[in-house]
DNA sequence: ACCGTACTACGAGGTTTATCGTACGAGAGG
DNA sequence: CCTCTCGTACGATAAACCTCGTAGTACGGT
């Protein structure tokens, strides 16, 4: 049952041709995985999905994550028990130059209420 | 020779600050809309829905207008018996700006690889 | 070795969505 | 008048989606 080669997880992830913008746009059109888009982006490092405090359960934070990740919208990394996400910035600015960076100035503008601050 | 007799049948539209981001990058997200949404800018000028010749039944045709409409990506109004579809360029422009342009460039980018390259 | 933490997998329930078919209303034209 | 075309409204169906609970796996620390 031990394989030696999973000392680290790996996760699947589309290859950067392989993102469309269907699921893009899809994956961020939902509050839940815009929020985390944006703090993403603004803290612009690797978090843990506990880090974001989201109002649901883990497995639907796993369903959100996986949404995304899929999508070709965030990349992530397991580290120990941890699991770390970064936004996919390159890619996305390789692939739909400009769309990431007004989808979160939006977001900013529209005053997310779950935002709070 | 109706002089342009306006139509009584009106249709209700969102007002711009009623438009959710969230609303339009989910009407974005769907294929048939997407393609709706990139011919109205290419065209840029008013078009009637038998106009797109999509793949779809006259019922599936009017609810993904219906979506566009109340997402508030496009302005629909009657003259006849046709009814004409525009996009809402200045309020998406004015509310997210740039964000139309950079899903138009992607979308053009994405559907038509040997156009471009 | 054991336990706690962090996340996943699987399945279920309830809602939304995309698609269609049929029936209907509004205008244009013979 | 009648008919034709264009689009809408309503219902139905199948798929997808969001949410959750439970059970399980992988890793690190005591």
């Amino acid at each position: 049952m031990t394989t030696a080669a999973q000392s680290a997880r790996a996760v699947a992830h589309p290859d950067r041709e392989e993102i469309r913008l269907e699921g893009v746009l899809h994956a961020l059109s939902d509050p839940m995985r815009l929020l985390v888009v944006r703090q993403l982006a603004s803290e612009g490092a690797e978090l843990t999905c506990s880090h974001f405090g989201l109002p649901v359960t883990k497995s639907t934070c796993t369903h959100h994550f996986r949404v995304l990740r899929e999508a070709g919208v965030i990349q992530q990394i397991y580290r120990g028990t941890a699991k770390l996400n970064a936004l996919r910035r390159d890619d996305l600015d390789a692939l739909f130059p400009g769309l990431l960076d007004s989808v979160l100035a939006a977001a900013d503008r529209q005053a997310d209420p779950l935002d709070g601050a």
